[in-house]
DNA sequence: CTATCCACCTGGCGGC
DNA sequence: TGCCGCCAGGTGGATA
């Protein structure tokens, strides 16, 4: 579910309702999530008052005032946020609650349990295991199609599973990969090193563009994802490729869309549009 | 180093 | 109705 736009909405939710308030209860409902939780997890965050929240790369950090620590949380494939302001009502799944002096509550919930969070010393946070690997944000300026180029060298991967990788640039993820190649008319399974300098500018500009409509159209919901509003984002509507295998293409071409799996996931376009 | 497979989990869906 | 296999937005570890 969450890729750059739904972690950068649900940031983006979690604000005005956690933003210079106190946690004065919280609940854990398991010793772990993808991982264990750290001890003290409820009781370390009791009482602080957060200062801010923001998102790197697919993860949502949270910052607090007076602490030299930080909390960060993953969503893994399943995870959500959801705001409950009065009479809250413990669902299925739901792992961790947090109560702020407002009396709103914000609960994490997560089926499949592959979402993680974790409190992380604040100074030199950048190079915790979680983000030192990490490469560029996607809407970072310094990071230009001729970087894209040149990183590109080397790679034999096809150009989809190298997009996925967060170590070359982060937040792009299965559903986007597909979206983003669509766009700019470059095939999935094309070698990374076979790609052009035209060809990584127009990559790198769509990545950029679809990330940036699925933000403003509040993410995609399939399933169950929704906002911590509640809220379902809708760019699943604007979908061109994902999950439409056998529908037409919208290009210029009277094709329809292939479904092939790469490296595990499944991979949408149009092989007339797609070169 | 790279590439491939697969594990981690639960739930929903289609086929029989 | 039920059972079974397959698939799902992510990440990271083992293996060749």
């Amino acid at each position: 579910m969450p890729e750059l736009p739904e972690v950068e909405n649900v940031c983006r939710g979690l604000i005005p309702v956690l933003k210079g308030r106190m946690l004065t209860d919280i609940k854990q409902y398991r010793e772990n999530l993808r991982y264990s939780l750290p001890i003290f997890f409820t009781e370390r965050l009791q009482g602080r008052v957060i200062e801010n929240i923001e998102r790197r790369a697919k993860y949502i950090l949270i910052h607090f005032k007076d602490d030299s620590n930080l909390l960060v949380a993953h969503l893994g494939m399943s995870g959500s946020f959801r705001i409950e302001t009065d009479n809250f009502q413990l669902k299925k799944h739901d792992h961790i609650v947090f109560k702020t002096d407002q009396g709103k509550s914000i609960s994490y919930n997560d089926p499949r349990r592959f979402g993680f969070m974790d409190i992380i010393s604040k100074e030199n946070w950048l190079s915790h295991s979680f983000f030192k690997q990490l490469g560029p944000e996607p809407f970072d300026e310094n990071f230009t199609a001729l970087h894209f180029y040149e990183k590109l060298k080397n790679k034999k991967q096809a150009i989809k599973q190298v997009i996925l990788d967060q170590q070359f640039i982060v937040g792009v993820g299965n559903i986007y990969a597909s979206e983003s190649l669509w766009q700019s008319r470059i095939h999935p399974l094309k070698a990374g090193q076979d790609l052009s300098q035209l060809e990584c500018e127009k990559l790198l500009m769509s990545i950029r563009e679809v990330l940036e409509k699925a933000i403003k159209a509040g993410g995609s919901t399939l399933n169950d994802y929704h906002r911590p509003d509640g809220e379902l984002g809708c760019f699943q509507h604007q979908f061109k490729v994902y999950a439409r295998e056998g529908l037409n293409c919208l290009g210029n071409c009277s094709n329809y869309i292939k479904k092939q799996m790469l490296g595990g996931r499944s991979t949408f376009f149009c092989e007339l549009c797609q070169v």
